[in-house]
DNA sequence: ATGTTTATGCAATTTTATTGCACTCTAGGA
DNA sequence: TCCTAGAGTGCAATAAAATTGCATAAACAT
């Protein structure tokens, strides 16, 4: 994991899409070179995958909102049932176990209300192991990146 | 936007990096006419663009963090003026600002405790407009998806 | 119905990825 | 210092994939 694999995984990381070629190009190296190092960076799972990152706001998800969860029940096996619950839900994007006041934080993409509220019906209800939780909707985002930084 | 370009969005979200045949082959379309809809679909923006998703494991960067900000000073320009320092940090993945009880979320990815300190120093110190803030570590990750649900 | 726009599949063509091979560079050991 | 093993490199040939033109078919609005 050299200089050169860096600048790879940064370029690679802002597009994809690109030929090797090009990449080799501006890595200065060939491209037969260039395409071993980047195979070797996806089989040592370094690059976990290539995706297509789609705008959420053209596909109708445009409301964003960040719910901090106290559970009733605490401890391992409550939370990590009620984080299985939260994942299996389409508009959860992120659902982590935290320290702190509360216990956990989801992360949810929202086409509208009615959605936040069907969801809240479902996750937070009276019979889930769910004590109180807050919910903080997004009124504009700074940054948003799904780059990790070397 | 059909039901074949809802399908190709999904296929290409999960993996991008399958040829266009068998792309075509899953959705049951020619080989050019699946280049020409995927083709549009970039151009149209749904697809904002194709990236190396790494494992942040791997890369050094294994803690994460949600941290929660009261500012000092409300308000669009004081609240944007954070957003923006904040942004600029490499370590912040996300910054939002929010409704509720704090004004800013953001998420964090670290290389160590290190890194965060440094990091508090520089975004939270005294002169700063942070009144408060409230760190929750990352003690489990349920669920971390760049996938949009269509 | 009918003209018009848009999407499709096929086949030819161009571009890109991939491989074998000989060479180079570097680190470690005698 | 010299030698050698291992990893990495570039070139050129080959294989695979993307891209295009064109004729046809489907969808749409009038």
């Amino acid at each position: 994991m050299d200089r050169i694999d860096r600048k790879l995984l940064n370029l690679l990381q802002r597009d994809a899409s690109r030929t090797n070629a090009a990449l080799a190009d501006e890595v200065g190296l060939s491209a037969s070179s260039c395409l071993r190092r980047v195979r070797r960076l996806r089989q040592s799972g370094v690059i976990d995958r290539i995706a297509a990152i789609l705008n959420p706001a053209k596909t109708g998800r445009t409301l964003k909102a960040v719910v901090t969860v106290e559970l009733r029940l605490h401890g391992e096996p409550n939370t990590r049932q009620f984080l299985d619950l939260a994942a299996r839900e389409e508009a959860v994007a992120q659902a982590y176990a935290v320290t702190g006041e509360v216990d956990a934080v989801l992360i949810l993409r929202l086409r509208d209300m009615e959605e936040y509220d069907a969801l809240c019906n479902r996750l937070f209800q009276e019979r889930m192991n769910v004590a109180r939780y807050w919910t903080m909707m997004v009124i504009r985002t700074g940054k948003d990146d799904t780059m990790v930084p070397l």
